[in-house]
DNA sequence: CCCTTACTTTGCGCTGGCGCAAAGAACATC
DNA sequence: GATGTTCTTTGCGCCAGCGCAAAGTAAGGG
């Protein structure tokens, strides 16, 4: 298995797009490839934030875990987006959530402490992990919002028209969300469970905005999605 | 009113704290002194986001507005804390929230494109803004694993916890939230509601774990609220 | 092709929390 | 101290959503 088959992948990823030339041949020669299976972890909340990572294949999600043993996934990770940024940030503290994957994955890791020697000689890379920050902490704002003054139909909605983005293939029938995805897991995504992920799922179905199988939800009728979302039914 | 009454504030804000000599006698110079009274705004979400501010004297809450006119409040700001910092980053986008007055309140604002300027010469501060931004992140994560997982009961006790860590004082009874509160407020910081809020926090009297009145919330046995926040209960 | 495993659906009862309405209490103003 | 304003409390009815339990369905392995 080759690191340089991600070549396009860390070129095009937001935190590298912005380095050329040599900087970027030092950044290669200094990843590592890391392939961690299905269910396993990246690493987990708590421990020292040692690494940043871009992912390659596959898809992986960061979850927090709360004191009763629920779990709450923060964001999906798709190939080309980083995650453990905050090593870059505060080497010292932990990282805050765990990076699990969701199915097999690869990804090229940096050390932090390399990362910050480059992003001394490459300001860019600081300029492109506040741009990151800066997104990260306007979704987080809105998800907030969204929990604690919407109802869940419309936290649901949100939370697949957002998948459909991230993760959206467009065939003959609608939008299917790219890879599978267990009710249970749409649940944590937004804060409830999944009997009423089901229900809600179906009760869609019957009306004709989406299609949904085993680990499998199709949007057909997005913009029906956006005004339960936005809370105009 | 002169703003040099509030040197040290500025000296010791999270981001200016590492400015010396002649940067922070520039940074004083371009820093404009503006004064906002109770309920007013110094900015609202969608304005162009031309101004970062420290605050000096008062206190303000970042609130959102949503959909279906409920407000939520994302944070508070007491004196020394920097607002606004979106500014920094994305000019062009607008501020993300709003920034409101809950007393009056004096606060010092500068120019995005003098502290950018600025940045150039002491990098320190685009550190300083990447350690808030981290610090706010970790914040928001928390507040949504609450928000998510939490019973209603644990995310006002947890309110409580955190805003007497912002801005309580300690009396010969207990520990004083130190500024005027309505539930109404605590109810948009918890996501719930007044009537809620109210039922609870004289549950909460009734067992001796506050002493409560109108707009002043003191605590009595802060280690009751922790169990109570963490759901030992 | 069968068996196991993992995921999904659905019925059912229950309750936490919402939110109206109305009364009560603290404060401000004159 | 009278009046209006703002904040708080509480009774009451209601329902969205939870979560158990059990049955149904698709996938995967041998």
């Amino acid at each position: 298995m080759n690191k340089d088959r991600y070549l396009e992948t860390v070129r095009k990823s937001s935190l590298f797009r912005t380095l050329r030339g040599e900087s970027f041949a030092v950044l290669m020669e200094n990843g590592v490839l890391r392939s961690v299976e299905e269910e396993a972890f990246f690493f987990m909340q708590g421990e020292p934030a040692t690494h940043v990572y871009v992912l390659c294949e596959g898809r992986a999600r960061m979850v927090q875990y709360t004191p009763n043993g629920l779990q709450i996934t923060l964001r999906l990770v798709t190939p080309g987006q980083t995650f453990g940024g905050v090593a870059l940030l505060q080497p010292s503290s932990g990282y805050p959530v765990t990076a699990q994957a969701m199915q097999d994955c690869l990804a090229i890791g940096w050390e932090a402490r390399f990362l910050q020697m480059l992003a001394e000689k490459e300001p860019s890379i600081a300029l492109n992990t506040m741009q990151l920050m800066h997104h990260y902490i306007v979704e987080l704002q809105e998800r907030q919002q969204a929990l604690s003054a919407a109802r869940v139909e419309q936290r649901i909605a949100r939370t697949l028209l957002k998948l459909a983005a991230q993760a959206g293939r467009k065939t003959e029938a609608g939008i299917l969300i790219d890879f599978p995805l267990t009710r249970q897991e749409i649940a944590e995504m937004c804060g409830t469970t999944l009997y009423t992920v089901s229900r809600t799922l179906n009760e869609w179905e019957r009306k004709g905005l989406l299609d949904i199988g085993r680990e499998k939800v199709i949007l057909l009728q997005p913009h029906g999605l956006v005004e339960i979302a936005e809370g105009f039914e």
